[in-house]
DNA sequence: ATTCATAATTATGAATTCAAAATACTGTTT
DNA sequence: AAACAGTATTTTGAATTCATAATTATGAAT
């Protein structure tokens, strides 16, 4: 509710997260030229942090721009989509072989709760959706490399370009709970082969689902 | 040779590229604070385009951006290289295998013709780095995803934050040069499996000789 | 001499201004 | 009515200006 941040984001952070959210909910759609001035004068800011987080976004993958005529919302063909998920599959099921070999047991402990969360999530898709997201995040924090981290983040903000595309499709959240059984079985049983192999097929359903 | 080019790029892209020429040469040093005021007096420009050219280098991972004390040169230790190395490692393997799947005979005759160019420059070390390094943005290109790419290409430049790291040490060529041809072997026999393990001994190989 | 408070300086972040390029408009000619 | 030339407007890219936060310097008090 409150404005006020403990750390609080330099202004054309702030910009770029709100720009980022317009560009999801399809209010800038694909392709179509972002107004500079239009917006500055909507956020009641100046056009400099605009243009700076523009260039941020830019090298996120979010926008494209366009020499002496601004800034573009990127436009994501399905090649892109494709490609755009292979690489996910393929950072993700590295994290996943990372974790198999080097998580502590207290790690594997916790992804196994929130796994156990999942489980009892069932039937309450929003709450199955965050309990999943969340499980992915703590893996990937958990297999500790920063710029993994960093270049999922931009992938799967890029992802969210496409409407159809939420990486979990509401249809098959018990196909996709026993695939996470599958995969956290594998985790435990420190099986680096395994959870690879696991965290790709989660994937792959994933990306048949969504097209 | 010129000034001039066909597309001119943005003045912030140029000084971007500027800014890591000079943080790759330690001209300005890892953790160091970067002067706007000096930088944007020695290249004769204003503050405002270099500042968006550092937001873009923070957002590479280049730069480190402090709310209101500025912008540091990324300091990158031992793990950082070393997880910055593994997803290259990861990334090229990968796209190894796309193209032992999916390239087109030509393409892989050309990649066959860039690796006997290799063969050639055994002894002239710069050229066979200069070669190497097309060879291994030639198979980028083939296995034709942008995204990886770019990824590639924002690790590449983290990489030579650390002097001490070409990917590629003078003293092992005659071991290179051998796993390049395993490499290339397993790329004309169209050998998934084995392409991916090949780039992935190449690159295990690289790294062992750079740390 | 060291600590603390206060003032001066410097640097950052953001708004404003300005020049040039791209676009839209107008009126004329055919 | 369509095509064009020339003008006006809009928009971008970049310089400049300005307010405020952070740093440094200065000087008083212990």
């Amino acid at each position: 509710m409150s404005a006020l941040s403990l750390a609080p984001r330099a202004l054309y952070e702030e910009v770029a997260e709100l720009l980022r959210q317009r560009i999801f909910a399809r209010e800038l759609a694909p392709g179509s030229w972002i107004d500079e001035m239009r917006l500055a004068e909507e956020y009641g800011i100046s056009r400099t942090p605009l243009r700076e987080a523009l260039k941020v976004l830019a090298t996120e993958g979010l926008v494209t721009m366009k020499m002496r005529r601004g800034a573009y919302v990127t436009e994501v063909n399905d090649k892109d989509q494709h490609d755009v998920y292979h690489l996910l599959s393929l950072l993700e099921s590295d994290a996943a072989g990372v974790v198999a070999a080097q998580a502590s047991d207290a790690e594997l402990a916790e992804l196994k709760s929130i796994h156990q969360e999942l489980v009892a999530a069932v039937g309450n898709t929003d709450r199955f959706f965050a309990i999943n997201e969340r499980f992915h995040m703590r893996l990937l924090e958990i297999a500790n490399n920063r710029w993994r981290d960093q270049m999922v983040a931009d992938l799967r903000k890029v992802m969210k370009l496409n409407r159809h595309n939420s990486l979990l499709k509401s249809g098959r959240i018990e196909e996709s709970l026993r695939e996470h059984q599958a995969l956290l079985d594998a985790l435990l049983a420190r099986d680096v082969t395994a959870s690879v192999a696991r965290m790709q097929a989660h994937f792959a359903n994933g990306l048949e689902a969504a097209s």
